[in-house]
DNA sequence: GATGAATGAGTTTTCATTCAT
DNA sequence: TATGAATGAAAACTCATTCAT
């Protein structure tokens, strides 16, 4: 118990540090030795965690979507309006964002160097994470909604991401709230629409 | 005359092999070599042109981006209605999505490392790039429209950008049009509120 | 006495495993894990019974070179003719061929670069391994015969480790009676000539 | 021409300092930056020239055994008789024996972990080494001799070898005349044999 | 101006050895 | 005594940059 506690431990610690330098300089320019000075660990304990640079990437990868998709589908189950589902889907992508859309550019650079079974995985991934999005909507829109709720699923994701990315930019606090209900004026009508 | 003009046509070839390498593979794991062998040029003949890969990528940047809001700012500005411009961002930010969004992760990775006078110039585009679709949604936008036109800027380009990445993903054919229809479905109600 | 066997047979387990490996692998490239592994002991415990990997090796050669050196020295005092020792020297020799070739040279490439005491350590053994053949052939031999006893055991010997390491390259069966006679048929009459 | 000469002179400095550090550490021991130091040049250009360790070990084998094989032959082609015949291996294998029996004893430990198409030119080359004299023996041995001509060959082969190594190994002066003579007296009888 | 061979610092990965448990 | 997680020095290989031709 202990002992594969103490395992856990560590490896988490590795995968957070992978995260902060992959999501601070993108997979190649990321560096092992600065993965294992971040971590605290030497350079070849990350190897007995993980087989190789790239693995590191796509472990992280999973772990990361999953606590993602966790959350987010847990709140979106307990959304009975567009409203709603437009104030959780800006809280959480907004708290997750810078990370999150760090990886998702490093993903379509790299990955497609990677070894046939790491591409799997990260292809097994981009499925999960559209999921909980498109059931909502699918539950939320009117009937004979005309466009396709994996379409809408988009058009809300990126309308939230590029809106907290320019906050950021422009070095604007990022205030959720806020960008919630820009969104929601912009959008509910459209979405409401019998 | 005619010295000038060669001179450009070869500086021409360099950046356009240079946005194939870089779009491809990201700026860390693009190779120089890669890039000369593309341009049908010298290693060596690389640095007659460009100081390094760094001002090599920020010229390039320079060059796209500037190319970019010509066009776009061009074709706004006859936008006479907030569904034309619609229309128009779609089928512009559609054509050039796939090039201008590697370039843009690009950026956001590496530039943080490079010398502070690069990061000045990046910075500089940034800025120009929004510009055309701001001026256009000022214009368009009803009066006292309580979301501030960047914000809309931004929520209109990531749906864009999410609804075509997400065909691409899916392997689906990009339709613009058809794209345009449904984000038009979408926004345009929010949009016209009085 | 209980315990003191106890700490012989762990130590032989190790040494059985260490032949296995160095012999398939050669020294350098063997891993100190996979001989703690094909001995189903911890890496740790291979360091309580011997200091170094190079202390291993030559601990290895001295158990082994102990061991066939008894064997060939009991069998070849039973030796009373020149066929007699023929056949003889074929049987031992091409049953150990494999493993003695692989150690053999393990030692002309690695030690040179072991400490001088394990260099010494070595050198006694190549002594060692020369004796018993020597010592029958200077029985054997005719009187007067011109050629040094040293050098027949190398003739000898070479001729039989290279036709061994002919069959098994070619893939054909190593029959070492068949061996013996073809030996016998080229040797004996120069070895026999008063 | 020039050009074209200048680069071969620089490869075979490169396989002249990999010969030196191959044969005197074994494949896996040498390394390649002092092979870079022996050669005079800079790790990077040995890649230029060799794709991987490996490949350069196996280009390696391939100049040499074709030299060894070129000169043998060629001397062998004028052996009208099983005494000259020894002379000539003596001789030639005498000189070449050092470097060519570390590289041989290199080959069985590092090639079975070679990609495919570099186990195939090694095994190519075992082939190429063993023809000549396979060929001398073919003509020069009485007709119905009982045994074949590549056992004849390991046979003669390996008795030069064991004996010029014991030389080596007893500090001796290897004078390859008297060894020749020693060779004849144990040999010629049974190869006279009718 | 143009070339491309040469460089060597920088990167990933391995593995003998140690030491807290 | 036995373990095996952790270490870090060392090795193969890469690639931006230079410079003699």
């Amino acid at each position: 118990m202990k002992n594969e506690d103490l395992v856990q431990d560590k490896r988490r610690e590795i995968l957070d540090a992978a995260e902060l330098v992959f999501t601070t300089r993108g997979f190649t320019a990321a560096r092992m030795d600065d993965i294992a000075d971040t971590a605290g660990v030497a350079k070849g304990t990350l190897y007995l965690y993980f087989s190789s640079k790239q693995e590191l990437f796509v472990s992280l990868l999973e772990e990361r979507t999953q606590e993602y998709v966790n959350t987010l589908s847990g709140w979106l189950e307990h959304a009975h309006s567009l409203s709603e589902f437009i104030h959780i889907s800006v809280k959480l992508r907004g708290q997750l964002f810078v990370k999150n859309q760090r990886l998702a550019e490093s993903m379509s650079h790299s990955v497609p160097d990677f070894p046939k079974d790491l591409q799997r995985r990260v292809w097994d991934l981009r499925r999960a994470l559209e999921q909980p999005t498109k059931d909502a909507l699918a539950r939320l829109l009117p009937r004979d909604f005309p466009v396709a709720p994996p379409k809408v699923a988009a058009m809300v994701n990126g309308a939230i991401d590029y809106v907290v990315a320019g906050c950021i930019f422009h070095g604007e606090p990022v205030v959720l709230n806020d960008i919630a209900q820009d969104l929601e004026y912009v959008l509910l009508p459209g979405l409401s629409q019998g």
